[in-house]
DNA sequence: TTTTATATGTGAACAATGTTAACATACTCT
DNA sequence: AGAGTATGTTAACATTGTTCACATATAAAA
């Protein structure tokens, strides 16, 4: 009976380590949360879900975040992170033609939602709005739209881009790439065949009300050939 | 005692009508629902809220809808006919200069986003994407797409809109129109004080992508002034 | 008119959900 | 070794959408 007793002892130290308790739960928790909605939209996200996948009580949860909600905040914030880290950085490789960084910037936004269709949704959507008012401001240069304003104005300072208001450019471009993200997430167009000619009709539409008439494009962009008219 | 029975009968009869069988509960249930959600969130619509304003019982509305689903799906397909009504007769006013009628055609479309933002994330929304297919193609020319088509290929006629696909020309205007709204409704920016000056900016920054270079600008929107150059 | 069938409304009950409270277990620190 | 804290469990609650058996009004048939 007493060896019995040592075998389950050594099952339990060695084998199952932390039955009881996990020792990182919360960060389970939220990778069963991100793991899930990369496959399931956030409605379907349930606390059972989460404690089914870590094989642990329904209200365990409650000992690492004050309510479902508090989770999905988490979520938001980090996502925001990871979202902003796929963009922003390639409005700001500076030794790049500055139109190149519009368009590959504009190019990894569609691509990022389309990728990431429940987390785009649940960081851009209407529900979660006041939790986003804590991570990002738009007068603030670090967010995504600060590194846009920025980049115009920057296009401005050489020439490239009219001399208007910058924070009403950025507007104009965010709007168009999310418009043209949230119409292919939710399922109005057939993503698959129409992502890129859409995305490169909408950028260069973008361009032609962005870019300053003066201005001869010396961008390798090979679709943009024509758009503007040679120095005069 | 006959008497009082007299009473209650009259007063049933004429007073209370039809206090078990109201006659039109569906139409109830649908109004209800609609005045809800002008001033709610769709999410807070339940069958508590509906039956509790029709003074009903909770499980009534299921003598009229199969579910709560089906009767937002219902609210869904009127409430496209309401969008539609408000937005595509504009771009249907064959008198008036086409550029005009681009112009307030999105500037109804804002609007109408603006004064019905529950409703209108219900009807572009993801969630509800499968009953959308029911009512609106792309493809269809009576939808609210097929008339922005239809007047882009009226626009390519007379030689204003530059010539090229239509369905991507209206998919670029369309994600345009469909992000300007959605960000502003859904807490991204202080709608109040900015909505004008940036629809304005998105809709002459769509008239360049849009519009064929060498047609002089005729309309008479003010701020169109200088956008385009003269016939050379 | 009386009877029958159908349409419409009610009340009780269900499972699923988020949440809380009382209790149980394990780790930490003295 | 013991006290205190952190972490996990179980049971229960209210709310939600939904269903089912029952009740009542209207319509149709006799």
């Amino acid at each position: 009976m007493l060896t019995l007793f040592t075998l389950i002892l050594c099952y339990d130290t060695f084998m199952k380590k932390n039955e009881y308790h996990h020792g990182n739960l919360k960060e389970e928790f939220l990778q069963t949360a991100f793991d899930f909605i990369a496959h399931n939209d956030v409605e379907k996200l349930t606390l059972k879900v989460l404690s089914d996948a870590t094989d642990t009580s329904r209200s365990a949860i409650y000992r690492h975040f004050s309510s479902k909600d508090a989770l999905i905040e988490t979520m938001i914030i980090t996502g925001f992170e990871q979202f902003d880290a796929a963009v922003s950085p390639i409005l700001r490789e500076t030794d790049r033609p500055i139109i190149e960084r519009f368009y590959f910037g504009g190019k990894a936004y569609i691509a990022y939602a389309k990728a990431n269709p429940n987390l785009y949704r649940l960081l851009f959507g209407k529900k979660y709005a006041h939790i986003r008012e804590e991570v990002l401001t738009l007068d603030d240069d670090c967010s995504g739209f600060g590194a846009l304003k920025r980049t115009i104005e920057e296009g401005q300072q050489s020439g490239i881009v009219k001399k208007e208001e910058s924070f009403t450019q950025a507007v104009v471009v965010w709007s168009s790439l999310h418009g043209l993200a949230s119409l292919m997430i939710d399922g109005f167009m057939d993503v698959e065949t129409l992502e890129d000619s859409l995305y490169d009709a909408m950028f260069k539409s973008l361009l032609a009300g962005l870019v300053s008439r003066k201005v001869k494009l010396l961008s390798t962009l090979p679709f943009a050939e024509g758009l503007f008219q040679p120095k005069s």
